[in-house]
RNA sequence: GGCGCGGUAGCUCAGGGGUAGAGCAGCGGGAUCAUAAUCCGUUGGUCGGGGGUUCAAAUCCCUCCCGCGCUACCA
């Protein structure tokens, strides 16, 4: 039976528009789900929409459609982002089908069946004007005494009878859980988080809502549907065909892993892991929970209007260059910049002039001194030996570094190697060999192609088109890039033409810029 | 307020008791296969301030200053 891996990305909410965050969080699922698939897991990744809810609703009513409309028109925007930036996503949920339902249904019962379900009153101090409650020591007087919201809103308190949720009998057991899986949360500042908002007490959660009827029903009593958590969270195993425990579920479940956002790591590290402990399930394998970018140095806003769109930021830059750039920049979990002069830098200086110009060094090589042909090996060198060993080893701290969602600790491994390569190139001056020793030569040009066929195989995740790009001009079969196709026994064979090489990597070149400046 | 994390070269950051490190930027040089890319060398830091422990502190302890995160129902 193969390893399997399941990585989700969480379901965006229909009523936002794609920006640059969701296209981070879905990138890097997909890269995950690259590299696993590479790595010989059978892996499913899911992403999805959020569709219910009182703003879904209310957004609908003032467009005068209905509902479902709505969420089928932009839940459509969410699954052409994933075409765009080239999500390998093997299904898409949303909240709205019918397998999702009967999910969110069945696992009521469960909760309700195990005595973690009662029926009480939610009441609160609630900002019409908001649509929210607030907490009593939130409020703030207002002039004539009476009590505002922190926004200024005026707050009446409202009693709403409503389902809840036992979450303060997990309390211990979470911590049990957290203590016994202690790579639950990734990065270890937000395990420490969650730990100590789950050390200060937990109370009980309302999980249903009776002012609205957009969502999903509550099983034997319809005045009520499910409030947000409940609902949203179950998408990862209704994809998984729950409340069939047998298939999916069965071979996927195990091996889960979540990414989210920083703001919802509480709903996927607490709640979630509750929700399911109280259905007798156990919680995913691990949650990750990424940070923001701000850009040029400015938080993203609706009012600035800054939100970067996914469209236009690929039309400018390419889509490998993006996935490269926010793999790249900074550790996956801390929040990061988005600057022109930073992804220009990465796309100049890494992608085209290091790696990039390194395969064309070496195939134009080759193409021009020999028209194509790629020669046959000689003995090696030590030097030889050495840099194709870092090549075919270089998966082994790869894999380490993903496992632990460390993006840019991968790359910084590989482009040890890149930088290796092209001081090997360098010292063996196969253009000086030219004239003095052709044989030799031939040896140089033959382990460069190999350093580029490790090099591309294992940057597919991050890059995949031009990786592949690079691998066809290598000559390499579509059924021999995996990672088992890594080091010697399937080396490339020398005498084999390859077809015409052309840069995989073009230099960013800036607005108003005819030269390409130096790195910049 | 409480709890936690951080303040190291111009920039982004690694290191975490024994003579300060990387990448980028800067400066100098070499090479010419290549997307004028690459390669070699190099300038640059009182490791936030103060105090303490120690033969020895960027590293441990105390304290102060500054920045950030969390402190429940907002996807």
């Amino acid at each position: 039976m193969p390893k399997t891996f399941y990585i989700t990305t969480p379901i965006y909410y229909v009523n936002d528009k794609p920006h640059i965050g969701h296209a981070y969080t879905t990138i890097a699922c997909d890269v995950l789900a690259r590299f696993k698939r590479l790595d010989g897991f059978q892996v499913k990744f899911l992403s999805g929409t959020d569709e219910h809810g009182q703003k879904v609703a209310k957004a609908a009513r003032d467009q005068g459609i209905e509902p479902i409309d709505l969420c089928d028109r932009n839940s459509k925007n969410f699954r052409d982002l994933a075409g765009v930036i080239g999500a390998s996503n093997d299904d898409f949920i949303r909240t709205t089908e019918p397998r999702h339902i009967a999910a969110c249904q069945a696992l009521w019962k469960d909760l309700e069946k195990s005595g973690h379900i009662y029926l009480a009153k939610y009441a609160g101090w609630y900002a019409v004007r908001d649509e929210a409650f607030y907490d009593e020591g939130e409020l703030t007087k207002g002039p004539s005494g009476d009590k505002l919201a922190p926004s200024g809103a005026p707050v009446e308190w409202v009693e709403e009878e409503s389902y809840f949720f036992k979450l303060s009998a997990f309390q211990e057991p979470l911590l049990k859980f957290y203590d016994a899986n202690p790579d639950f949360i990734g990065p270890k500042s937000r395990f420490n988080e969650v730990y100590s908002f789950v050390k200060g007490g937990l109370r009980d959660l309302s999980i249903s809502r009776t002012t609205f009827s957009w969502g999903v029903a509550v099983p034997g009593n319809e005045k009520h549907v499910m409030y947000v958590w409940i609902d949203a969270l179950t998408n990862y195993i209704a994809a998984l065909g729950y409340p069939d425990k047998t298939k999916d579920y069965a071979a996927y479940w195990p091996h889960a892993m979540h990414v989210v956002g920083k703001d919802i790591i509480r709903f996927h590290c607490v709640y979630w892991p509750a929700f399911l402990m109280a259905a007798n399930l156990a919680p995913p394998k691990r949650v990750f929970a990424h940070g923001w970018w701000t850009v040029e140095g400015q938080k993203m806003s609706k009012s600035l209007g800054n939100a970067i769109d996914p469209n236009a930021l690929i039309e400018k830059y390419g889509l490998d260059q993006i996935r490269y750039f926010l793999m790249r920049e900074i550790p996956f979990g801390n929040d990061g910049d988005f600057s022109e002069s930073a992804i220009s830098g990465r796309i100049n200086g890494e992608l085209a002039n290091e790696f990039g110009n390194l395969a064309q060094r070496g195939l134009g090589f080759i193409a021009k001194t020999l028209g194509s042909v790629l020669p046959a090996p000689g003995a090696y060198t030590p030097e030889d030996n050495e840099i194709l060993k870092a090549c075919a080893e270089l998966i082994v701290p790869a894999r380490v570094a993903m496992d632990a969602q460390g993006f840019d600790k991968a790359l910084d491994a590989i482009w040890a190697v890149v930088r290796a390569a092209n001081q090997y190139v360098d010292k063996q001056a196969p253009w000086a060999l030219k004239k003095t020793d052709p044989a030799r030569m031939n040896t140089v040009l033959y382990v460069m192609a190999e350093i580029v066929r490790h090099l591309a195989i294992i940057m597919q995740p991050f890059v995949p088109t031009s990786a592949n790009k690079m691998l066809d001009q290598l000559g390499v079969a579509a059924d021999a890039r995996s990672f088992a196709h890594l080091g010697r026994n399937h080396a490339l064979k020398g005498g084999t033409t390859l077809p015409a090489p052309s840069p995989v990597f073009p230099r960013y070149v800036p607005p108003g810029e005819s030269k390409p400046g130096k790195s910049t």
